[in-house]
DNA sequence: ACTAATTTTCAAAAAGTTTTGAAAATTCAA
DNA sequence: TTGAATTTTCAAAACTTTTTGAAAATTAGT
């Protein structure tokens, strides 16, 4: 397959791979891109290979900006702006998990907690399905938050490291 | 907090966190209803108690059942259809997992086995980098895939239980 | 076999999300 | 400063997804 068909077939589908996971295609394909360019690229470059418009490019690359998987570049001389994205999946994986994770995890454990003490009898069967049901997801989301708090930081750490290679 | 209060919220959060996951709204708040309901419940029940209608409720009823994460119950002398959701949330998880797995994850590993081996000299740096960031992927979804697939397995598994029992 | 209860389907409507593009704001070099 | 290049904003348009509801299909009791 050709180098600029390949190209095109990824940045399609790392698009529908996203929208599956709640992220805007554009977003995911923008990403994409800049995930396989060598160099840093501009806004134009952007809106020219994905045809879209200027203020969409700008929107999301806001977006992946802000979601500490793209970074602005200076090139000396030029007066455009460059992009460019991280390109060690780890990163972008543990980069995703931290921000998923500040997002969604943790203010839904906050509000998991505050539910747990629901008033009522705890014999009444429906206080006692909800409260179950409620504690479960907890106690569930604190693990599953302790962990990957582990594997963000498996960088720093050998044991999750090593451990990893086990599952190899 | 009054129960009818709390389910109220749990309801709709859990539906507000599902639309951040790719999963449709009412298909998470009828999730999170049957998971919060001591007894099975039927099609007007969840109309009722959602606001929504037949037709929806039968749809995404289906979708959860395809997954794998909702039950038709037949109460014996009655005429209508009862539904009930597994309540285990480590059940839960490992299904979601085993499905998106089958789903998302195994076709894009296809997809970038065929995309690894694109035409062209591997000294051009866009090729290399073109290369080089999906065979990288590709060997990240291969090592998350085993590694859910050990997870998945757990159950079965006296290893991975206490390792997960580890990271509480 | 009939019929009333129930479930399923699906075209059209509503709601939600993304995209556009032109105007406003900002930046930078002269 | 000025003004051309560039970036940002945001209301309106386009597009996508979800929801409705009534008609069709199915089911089960008599």
């Amino acid at each position: 397959m050709k180098l600029s068909e390949a190209k095109k077939q990824f940045i399609s589908s790392w698009g529908a791979f996203g929208t599956h996971w709640g992220i805007n295609k554009t977003m995911a394909q923008i990403h994409a891109l800049l995930m396989i360019s060598a160099e840093p690229i501009t806004q134009d470059d952007l809106m020219y290979q994905l045809s879209i418009s200027r203020g969409n490019v700008n929107m999301n690359i806001r977006d992946l900006i802000n979601w500490g998987l793209v970074d602005r570049v200076i090139i000396p001389g030029e007066r455009k702006e460059y992009f460019t994205a991280e390109k060690d999946i780890w990163k972008v994986a543990t980069q995703i998990i931290k921000e998923r994770k500040k997002r969604e995890l943790e203010p839904m454990l906050k509000l998991l907690d505050q539910l747990e003490d629901v008033d009522g009898d705890k014999k009444d069967k429906n206080v006692k399905q909800f409260v179950d049901t409620v504690s479960g997801i907890k106690k569930f989301g604190q693990q599953a938050d302790k962990m990957l708090q582990v594997m963000v930081k498996a960088d720093e750490n050998w044991f999750v490291g090593s451990l990893l290679k086990f599952f190899k």
